[in-house]
DNA sequence: GGATAATACGAGCGATAGCTCGCATCGACT
DNA sequence: AGTCGATGCGAGCTATCGCTCGTATTATCC
């Protein structure tokens, strides 16, 4: 097989039959990665499950990679809005409001879609993903050392960068591991306790 | 293909000869995963970097996710080795230094193989291992909780078992991070200051 | 030394994967 | 209506994979 495993499309979707088409190609994807995992999400499958050809999968991606690489990024996408809509909301209150919102975020954002959500997280190393969610981590840690470094006067005196990993790791962490294998914890009732504790974790640590 | 996804081994090795072959397969399977990754560690590549043939690996493992699943148990069985001893020490300490001594441990137990770790994690939803590291995760969970009991005197009053979730949780993930996303917090002279953070972040928590 | 069990071998089978390419169809524009 | 690029098609090529099985080699015991 000859070197080509680029992650970008080919060639990028003009009208709007195509878009349509890589929209499909997409949400196919993401069904299928869902429901038969990504050993049996074979192009054919994909395209098959997409109402399209294999032909036309190749025509806007380079490889079944790009396809799941893409998958990705959309995903991130979503899950990086919420992020920045909380965050800016939450700039001008204080520390103890304002962990606690993110919190709940957080957990918010882990449940757009647990379960494509933990296959992607699963299958993130084996595409060209890695970067992608890399980046995706970097500006949320970037994120949170702004807002501390804006309610700097609450904290105890802290290495801003390292205080930023500890909490952003911890709270990702604990709520991604409690929406993908504890499901018991997130019950409607419980769920509230979970945001206390982690609340109590970050700003326990932080002043 | 019909259904034999067993993990278990075939057969056991008798002879000293045989607890070679398969000595041999394990090594060969853990240096093939780290130098060509999951995809390009075929049954017949492993065999041949053994030095054995694939009829004699098919003579001790069922399947290849077997030889997978049995490097992860090796590598787990190492990683819980590390955990029990410390806890056992710690037991009789005082919670601030018995946290400590267990943050230590975390990155210790992180830096055994820190390569072959990574790619242990990010190729263990592929294998049957899965539960097996469920099986590992609950027995830390388990044998931290029992400390936790034994100090109940010097916590707040707490639900052990949410505290013990989230302090197991914070502390794996960011020692887990750390060893594998962040090598400059590991250098000889920063590392004391991670255990430092991490260890506060734990105890702020629990009292 | 001969018999028997344990172990090792590796060519090759069947299956499936990713992907190509020549051709058909569609749609925007004149 | 006619042109031509954009888009869609899918049979089928090549590569590789996991794995089997008949055979050869080695160890063990009498």
């Amino acid at each position: 097989m000859p070197p080509r495993p680029l992650t970008s499309p080919r060639k990028i979707a003009a009208q709007a039959r195509s878009r349509a088409t890589v929209d499909a190609l997409l949400e196919a994807t993401a069904r299928i990665l869902v429901s038969e995992g990504f050993d049996r999400a074979s192009t054919n499958r994909i395209a098959a499950a997409a109402g399209v050809s294999v032909g036309s999968l190749y025509q806007y991606f380079p490889s079944k990679e790009a396809v799941v690489a893409a998958v990705i990024a959309r995903h991130n996408r979503d899950l990086m809005q919420v992020v920045r809509d909380v965050l800016e909301e939450a700039a001008s209150q204080p520390l103890d409001e304002g962990v606690r919102k993110l919190v709940a975020a957080a957990i918010e954002a882990h449940r757009i879609d647990p379960t494509l959500h933990r296959v992607l997280v699963e299958q993130i190393p084996r595409t060209g993903a890695l970067e992608d969610v890399e980046a995706f981590n970097q500006e949320t840690f970037a994120l949170f050392r702004a807002y501390l470094e804006r309610h700097r006067a609450e904290l105890r005196p802290v290495d801003l960068d390292l205080a930023a990993f500890v909490s952003v790791t911890s709270v990702e962490a604990v709520t991604h591991t409690a929406v993908l294998h504890r499901p018991d914890i997130l019950s409607d009732e419980a769920v509230g306790r979970l945001v206390d504790e982690t609340t109590r974790l970050v700003l326990g640590y932080l002043r």
